[in-house]
DNA sequence: TACATGGTTCTACTACAGTAGAATAATAAG
DNA sequence: CTTATTATTCTACTGTAGTAGAACCATGTA
């Protein structure tokens, strides 16, 4: 189930992410309020994320029901990331992450215990 | 200096990043050993390139010269990355990485070296 | 039962990344 | 000098993500 989500497609599992199952209905008047789309894109989109398996269709209403999960989205995107630009090796990502993105010394605690907590 | 490089700049970038300064003869028979791009595209990629201002031109020889560093296109994409994905917050990524990628037991303890000369 | 309204689909345009052929310019060989 | 060859540029096609207009359909209401 490796689907590529494309930027617009994300827009529509966002919302389904955040919200949980939403009418197509629904869906184009959040997406018309926040990103200015037309109606018609809302469904089109929602169309092509029903085509690759993104999302199914439950009746009655057209209520969209996300079967990719914000997770899976997440891991796919970072792996394609790791891929692209760290040769394949995550800690390569990781460690780019860690010497420049300033963290808090508040995540980088919270970061020791996940660590910690691994091994 | 935010340039976006798309898939197939980062081709030409690559080169440059790994064997320095090349010219641009020499990249096209790189590129077209190791992955079949016709000398013309290689030429347009270049251009695109140096249009966008990631590579120089320099003379004698069509001599090409990153302008852009590996890590700041690393850096740009993951910025990306996170904005996309992670919500802007780039220690979700890492607790996303960490949770999921199997890490090696050096490969944490490297990590927790790093973290714990970060504070 | 006809009509209006809102929900859904069909179809198609646009912009642009990816790619390369043809034309041109520079250089080397005769 | 002329020609052949190689290096470089100009121009343009292709595929597809993003977007939406117009047509179609269902439903409730007069």
């Amino acid at each position: 189930m490796v689907v590529k989500l494309f930027d617009s497609e994300l827009n529509i599992m966002e919302i389904l992410w955040r919200d949980g199952d939403t009418a197509a209905k629904r869906i184009a008047e959040i997406t018309k309020e926040k990103i200015g789309w037309s109606k018609t894109t809302t469904y089109t989109i929602i169309k092509r994320c029903l085509d690759k398996g993104a999302i199914e269709r439950r009746e009655p209403n057209f209520v969209c029901h996300a079967l990719v999960t914000r997770e899976q989205a997440q891991e796919h995107e970072t792996t394609e990331l790791i891929n692209k630009m760290y040769d394949g090796v995550p800690d390569r990502l990781i460690a780019s992450l860690l010497g420049q993105k300033r963290l808090s010394t508040e995540e980088i605690s919270r970061l020791k215990r996940l660590i910690d907590s691994m091994e």
